[in-house]
DNA sequence: CGATATACCTCACCTGTCAAGGTATTTCCG
DNA sequence: CGGAAATACCTTGACAGGTGAGGTATATCG
């Protein structure tokens, strides 16, 4: 099953500040880090995927570099920033807390 | 805490949808049993609501009908189709698989 | 009679997603 | 060497859902 985008919207930002946690990465990367951790279930279009990294870094989230060339075309570098760890542990609150209540709201009552 | 819009998006069908699971229910009911059933932590802003009605019922997922005013002003209910209960049972689905997916994303890696 | 609660509805605006299109570099194959 | 493919980045315009602001109508209470 793949999921459709508005389920995942609003996530965008804290999935990509996760992925940083693991240190620096560029965007092909990153999402490739991602669709392979949703096992291939989702990934992120490439148009959505700069916006949110825009975003990000006007927010004062991630700062970024350009890095050496490796193989390939010149890659753009993103490291998290203290406030991104802030707001990371704030998104991960705010999804334990959208679980709760969405549990809630759609309550499967099985059994 | 309460949760931001956008985490919501996208949900919106599928909680309005469980909540007629219960039987047939008028807008203002609706949301409130909603706010209730969320624990206060959240509840659709009008516009919302009434736009999701229409969405729900141009997709035949919802029927709707004038009811017998009780006190306060006129009331339209609102009842789930056939259409609406495979809907839910295919959002429900879908809730799970996100809940995976960011799970997965999101990673506490505590412990 | 006016305020308040109930109840419904619409419109213009904002934000995030994405299809489509574009640029540049490197590698691989013939 | 030439061209295709993979890597890698970026922008634009259109679209959909949420929502602030505003509007309508009825019943109740003081």
């Amino acid at each position: 099953m793949s999921l459709s985008a508005d389920i995942l919207r609003g996530h965008t930002d804290a999935i990509i500040l996760a992925q940083l946690m693991d240190g620096d990465s560029y965007g092909y990367e990153i999402n490739k880090n991602i669709s392979q951790r949703a096992g291939g279930a989702y990934g992120f279009k490439e148009a959505t995927l700069y916006t949110a990294f825009k975003r990000l870094e006007q927010n004062g989230f991630i700062t970024s570099y350009w890095g050496d060339d490796g193989p390939g075309a010149r890659r753009r570098y993103y490291a998290i920033t203290q406030a991104g760890i802030c707001q990371m542990a704030a998104d991960r609150q705010e999804w334990a807390e959208t679980k709760k209540v969405l549990d809630a709201l759609i309550d499967q009552k099985e059994d």
